[in-house]
RNA sequence: GGGUAGGUUCCCGAGUGGCCAAAGGGAGCAGACUGUAAAUCUGCCGUCACUGACUUCGGUGGUUCGAAUCCACCCCUGCCCA
């Protein structure tokens, strides 16, 4: 046995398959880290600069957050590693005691597009702060997520658009494999679980051979990218369908950066253990909510009257406490509280959300979740 | 009473003979948002029978081929003097 070999046996992380609903093969399980237990399928909430946008840990905690994301690109700009490793690492700095993930920069560099290139050592970028240049590689992006001390790290993967042909698909795959394997080997922190990241754009037999190349790299997890980038959501399932058979059972998989309610379902139908989504925060922000019968824009002047909470169902603080009246008067008048209301309720929406399937599954009786769930659900508008 | 600045589409405000249904804000209305360059962005925002027509820039009358823009008088508002 190796000492690399010794170590990933001391390693405080361990999945645990617990149960597999026996009519929809969804499955509940519970990922052990360093920080505490994450029952899945989990939702995590995205706090990309070290806080979830409009949310104090103490609020993310009330509402049931196992863990929280967070993002090497935007931290490592600012405030910067050395900082937050000076802080006492990223738990400390933002006072989150429980797991984190850190996203690698993978996802800026897709989304930052404009401003970036890509070569094989790495990834040369203009800093969207500053214009400064700047270089982000595997190996870097290790060295920044060991700093900042996540739970939970991603490789450093290259995420490619929809539409995309198959032949730069393939580059982008190939070029992910290489990175992972880059990643694997620079990454040190025992106490910190490396997850590789399956690409391979809209192409079956590219998916495939990624999760298979990835499988036989043995990571502890395993995100899904490059999906729930513009592509209709029957093309994203048909990509989960596609790569489930060669996932491996006793290990986490992500799908990443999916979280609208339809999609969890399907997703957790297709075997995914977690998501991360900014939808909630984002559109929370923007005055749309989640509610049990589907997405209501709260902002809209059809509300002004409304002295309803603003999902009868919930049990957060905003839908115990006030009214979507109060609510759309404090997104329009711009004040803070009002995204803050808007942000507990969509954060509590889906984490609640994730908590009953949970619960279905374990009853077997997910198919009859999801029945449910598309029966009262309107779906019209796209989420 | 005298002087002076001004009255523009819901509000503020630009426009000072045709390219003006009239810049730009704001407000309002709606849409978008899926590993967060997002408390952001986009569209609409006089009326209608909407690739066109009609009504509008304090009021009335006038000059002109043509007026929110020029002239006369009137009404109103701010400021200064008495």
């Amino acid at each position: 046995m190796t000492c690399k070999e010794a170590t990933a046996l001391a390693t405080p992380f361990t999945y645990e398959l617990l149960h597999i609903d026996k009519h929809s093969g969804a499955r509940l399980g519970v990922l052990h880290t360093p920080h505490g237990d994450i029952p899945t399928p989990i939702y995590m909430p995205v706090g990309t600069a070290a806080v979830v946008k409009a949310m104090t840990p103490r609020e993310m905690e009330e509402i049931g957050t196992k863990i929280l994301l967070s993002n090497t690109y935007h931290l490592h700009l600012r405030p910067g590693e050395d900082l937050i490793r000076e802080a006492g690492g990223l738990h400390a700095f933002m006072d989150w005691h429980g797991p984190i993930l850190t996203d690698s920069g993978g996802f800026q560099v897709f989304s930052l597009a404009g401003i970036r290139k890509i070569h094989e050592e790495g990834v040369t970028f203009q800093s969207h702060l500053d214009g400064s240049k700047q270089f982000i590689g595997p190996e870097t992006s290790m060295d920044i997520q060991e700093a900042l001390g996540s739970d939970i790290a991603m490789a450093f993967d290259v995420c490619s658009p929809y539409p995309c042909d198959w032949r730069t698909a393939k580059e982008a795959m190939d070029r992910t494999h290489r990175w992972a394997e880059r990643c694997k080997e620079h990454h040190t922190r025992p106490d910190q679980a490396l997850f590789g990241i399956v690409q391979g754009a809209f192409y079956k037999d590219l998916r495939v051979e990624s999760a298979k190349t990835l499988r036989d790299m043995n990571f502890i997890g395993y995100g899904i990218g490059g999906l729930s980038v513009g592509e209709p959501k029957p093309v994203m399932y048909e990509m989960l369908d596609e790569i489930r058979p060669y996932m491996p059972e006793d290990k986490p998989r992500y799908l990443m950066g999916v979280g609208t309610p339809d999609c969890f379902i399907e997703g957790i139908l297709r075997g995914v253990d977690m998501f991360d989504c900014v939808l909630a925060t984002r559109i929370a922000r923007n005055g749309t909510v989640l509610t049990s019968k589907g997405r209501v824009v709260v902002k809209n002047a059809q509300y002004a009257r409304d002295f309803t909470p603003i999902d009868d169902q919930c049990d957060c603080y905003a839908c115990t406490h006030f009214t979507r009246a109060y609510v759309r008067h404090l997104l329009r008048s711009g004040e803070i509280t009002g995204g803050r209301l808007a942000s507990i309720h969509n954060l509590r929406f889906l984490i609640h959300m994730m908590e009953e399937i949970r619960e279905a599954i374990a009853n077997d009786s997910f198919l009859d979740y999801r029945e449910e769930f598309y029966k009262r659900y309107d779906l019209t508008r796209n989420f």
